[in-house]
DNA sequence: CTGGTTGCAAACGGTTTGCAAGGCA
DNA sequence: TGCCTTGCAAACCGTTTGCAACCAG
């Protein structure tokens, strides 16, 4: 059984149903291993002439969230990415010139986390962390 | 002389005026060690009772920004925080229920930029990095 | 007087909501 | 048949823009 099999049969104890979005989003974000934002779900949809509503689009990727499937991203400005929340602790590389984001996996954050703590009494606990570099990628830097 | 006022003579030599924004946005700045969005500014506006409509809040930091003077960070969702550009590096920490943002000095990423281009071929050059931690503040967690 | 600064209303872009229609189980 | 899913239009929220009036230097 394939990760989106596996995923779309635990929708389904939950009372979810298979829908053609559904299986796009899940087909999509198990073959592409960056994060994507809402344009590049719908400009994949119009590649593969999927019609679809936005509005659908949003309310799938918001039902995954809720339900532990995916994980909302906030990299630059007014957009936010999603990605498989199985896959491994990384963080992203994000060009600022087209946006094109790619992941990486050093982080090395765990032995800062204490520091920070003590540097900011005014905090209780940590839930999360971004680690993200912005930058240009090759062909941006060509142009 | 003030940083305040160090920084109004430098806008002036640029061309640009005293205004009772311009002298409000840079006075916060310089009052509080931490980053403020356009909101936080709003009501600090209301709090004084400057009269003032929310695109000259708008234009005045996209005029800072745009002078060096400020940097624009994104932390969270939808908005957008400002602070001086002239602080030292140090990222941040927010909490998740009320926004409050508190800074760190500890960073530790210098040694970490080389490996993470080694991990991304794609990229040619890194501009800059977030490392901002999210959590809930002492007072929220006990709500 | 000149051109930087302001207020207002409208537009913008990404995202969300209400509601009625559609369709999977 | 029940209720999950969809499409449409409109609302939403932070931010930006056009334009005419204002005012600092």
């Amino acid at each position: 059984m394939t990760n989106k099999e596996n995923t779309l049969s635990q929708l389904k104890e939950k009372g979810h149903r298979f829908s053609v979005m559904r299986n796009f989003v899940l087909d999509t974000l198990n073959k592409n291993h960056e994060p994507l934002s809402a344009s590049d779900f719908q400009r994949l949809l119009k590649d593969k002439k999927i019609s679809a509503n936005k509005t659908t689009l949003y309310r799938e990727l918001n039902l995954l969230k809720k339900e532990g499937i995916v994980l909302e991203i906030q990299l630059t400005g007014n957009k936010r990415w999603y990605e498989l929340a199985s896959r491994n602790h990384h963080h992203h590389i994000i060009c600022i010139k087209c946006d094109k984001v790619k992941d990486f996996v050093e982080c090395g954050s765990k032995n800062i986390i204490s520091k920070v703590l003590k540097q900011t009494p005014d905090f209780a606990e940590i839930t999360n962390h971004t680690f993200d570099f912005f930058g240009l990628c090759k062909s941006c830097v060509k142009k």
